[in-house]
DNA sequence: CAATTTCGATAGTAATACTATTATTTTTGT
DNA sequence: ACAAAAATAATAGTATTACTATCGAAATTG
């Protein structure tokens, strides 16, 4: 399933990879999720929807914050092998960062290099549900437990693309963390409050959006 | 209190301006709301902080989702009445809209016009909650009952200062809800995750950061 | 095939998010 | 100043959630 994507080990009591239940745990979970969003998901309805019980999933997952992390931590793995694909043996810098901003915002389709059937939902609950897995007071300690590696350093690697194409903008890690969080948000907007956004589901500007920001505001 | 400040009607079930008590559940809900972020946030231990019953705030509001939308209304309430006072007597649209950024990025002070004790506290639950408001199943309904008014006439109100001076950006709303979202999320990341970005609490960045892409992105 | 791990079944607990009832206090109109 | 109405406090109670604990059966593994 996950051929190269890595999950922290601190974000699961025993990992769910390694058994058949642990995986019907995840691709069941994730289907969940999204019908039912974090606050009505619950370990006791997973376990109807598997045929097994609540004990069993808390075996391996903490609690439902730790299995939210975990689906986001997969999602930006995903990422950050498909910005991996998209840059190497690509020479230009400049084509590079083009190309990174297109994994980091684009919409995922099937046919692009390095696709994973679980990419679609999980980005749809990244989209949905990440802010309540960040915006918490245990931020910080997640944070020392290594949680937001994967997205930190998907930040860093492009970040260092916009120094090395211009050194003197201020602002690279903002830019970059911007462009990704705006992205999800856009697309949120799209769908719910429309008046906020000229992207719409049909007809998505998000990408574009960001190629030109990057372009304007970027010297070379 | 909130001279001229508009919340919609549908958030609560009674006024709770219009009396001593509503009062004390809205200046002691705001810091309990800030010291313990709204998961932990419950109308009990509200109820004990101002010495008065769950029974009471219930007839106020209808849970505790209700009361940080209440909350973040507020919020927008203001800063809708500050974009007004920094715009009207302003002839240029350019000083407008750099006006405007300043109200929707800037920092709030006690020394601007139009300050209200409340937004410094107002500023940090939308910082921390909002995302935990917006991205329910609810969406939908609570915007059919007219909600994010609020933030979607700012959001509409300086798209359209952007239209007006450079008609041929094609992404003004996107432009602005943008800027409005990225300033929340990175004096977030600025305090936990400050590898995301390139602004600090004492160096705030964000503010110039919005003026220098209104600045590079717009033609005029 | 014995030992160990894993799982299912069941039970139980504290806290949350409410609803309901009634008695008391406060406010208001006259 | 006082009766009527409204608002609040005090208390109790319910369904659900988010867990923890136990223990026997099943599956895995060395």
């Amino acid at each position: 399933m996950n051929i190269s994507i890595q999950v922290s080990a601190t974000l699961y009591l025993k990992d769910p990879t390694s058994s058949e239940i642990g995986l019907k745990i995840l691709t069941e979970g994730i289907q969940l999720m999204q019908d039912l969003g974090f606050e009505a998901f619950t370990f006791k309805k997973l376990a109807q929807n598997i045929q097994s019980t609540e004990a069993t999933i808390y075996r391996y997952f903490e609690n439902k914050h730790y299995f939210l992390l975990y689906l986001i931590n997969w999602y930006w793995g995903i990422i950050s092998y498909r910005l991996m694909l998209a840059t190497t043996n690509v020479t230009d810098k400049r084509q590079q960062l083009t190309n990174s901003i297109a994994v980091l915002t684009g919409l995922p389709d099937s046919s692009h290099p390095g696709y994973i059937a679980e990419e679609m939902k999980l980005k749809q609950i990244v989209i949905h549900e990440s802010g309540k897995a960040l915006h918490t007071k245990m931020v910080d300690d997640e944070n020392q437990n290594g949680i937001y590696l994967n997205y930190k350093s998907i930040v860093s690697t492009v970040a260092e693309l916009v120094k090395t194409i211009d050194p003197s903008f201020p602002y690279p890690e903002m830019l970059i963390s911007n462009l990704i969080e705006n992205a999800n948000h856009q697309r949120f907007f799209s769908v719910h409050l429309p008046r906020l956004t000229n992207t719409t589901p049909e007809q998505d500007a998000v990408e574009a959006f960001s190629h030109l920001i990057i372009q304007k505001v970027l010297q070379s």
